[in-house]
DNA sequence: AGTCATATACTACAATTGTAATCGATATGT
DNA sequence: ACATATCGATTACAATTGTAGTATATGACT
């Protein structure tokens, strides 16, 4: 029974990332976030919102007269969901295949590449 | 004088792919590869075609009646493109972020993770 | 009560993308 | 030489996306 996740454009992206990082939260608030990091007009931000709504991609509680917003699906799931047919598309499918480009550039440092190394170390055994 | 790359759609990386895989090849040549893959109409195929000769992210050779196309950017150029942004747009900024993710499911194998170990090994030292 | 600021609702509009169809020129087979 | 199959050029058209603006209702302040 795995929902559908809507379609989130690159622009919409970083609205999700402010109410992945605390929700609910008010249009305003939402705006206030979002001009931190870009330069985008308030219209513009509110825009964005409320077509995520309209996806079902973000929940609105109406109960006040300013509304609040709140993803309704986890940023893990949505970027595995990403991830999967961005690798698919791009790389043929395996994840391998990418990250061996990006140790090939100099894209890694000599730290980078321990941590990965743990990561991958710390891989559960069962299952 | 990194050339900009062009923004690449992702029907149209369907079509590159093929061009990556051979090229030069004929419009027709083009269709018929994709179409192993996709039901696109081969009037589709073609639109996409025209549009990344339009937007220079491949080449046309006009000498002969019938054209040939070829790409005008490296795959790798392309991909390290691509994920770059991605892994920005959604992770953040670090691919290590992907990589923990992809390892918490399922869906790196045992020996996927010894593939990418052993990867990770073979990061050359020097620099 | 009247004014002003603010929130929401609705509208706008061009570029890109997905998905083709039509039209005109020409090589090819008969 | 003519019909036909094929190419390339041009056109179509709706949905999505980026980027807002206008209109309307209402709460807050004086």
């Amino acid at each position: 029974m795995t929902k559908k996740i809507p379609n989130i454009s690159e622009s919409e992206w970083e609205i999700m990332h402010v109410l992945w990082e605390k929700s609910p939260r008010t249009a305003s608030e939402v705006i206030s976030s979002i001009q931190e990091k870009t330069d985008w007009k308030p219209k513009t931000i509110r825009t964005l919102l409320d077509r995520l709504t309209q996806k079902k991609a973000v929940g609105v509680n109406k109960d006040q007269r300013v509304y609040t917003f709140y993803p309704l699906y986890s940023q893990e799931e949505c970027q595995r969901a990403k991830a999967r047919s961005f690798i698919d598309r791009i790389y043929g499918g395996t994840l391998k295949s990418m990250l061996v480009q990006f140790i090939q550039e100099e894209s890694l440092s000599e730290d980078d590449i321990k941590e990965l190394r743990s990561i991958l170390d710390k891989k559960p055994k069962e299952k």
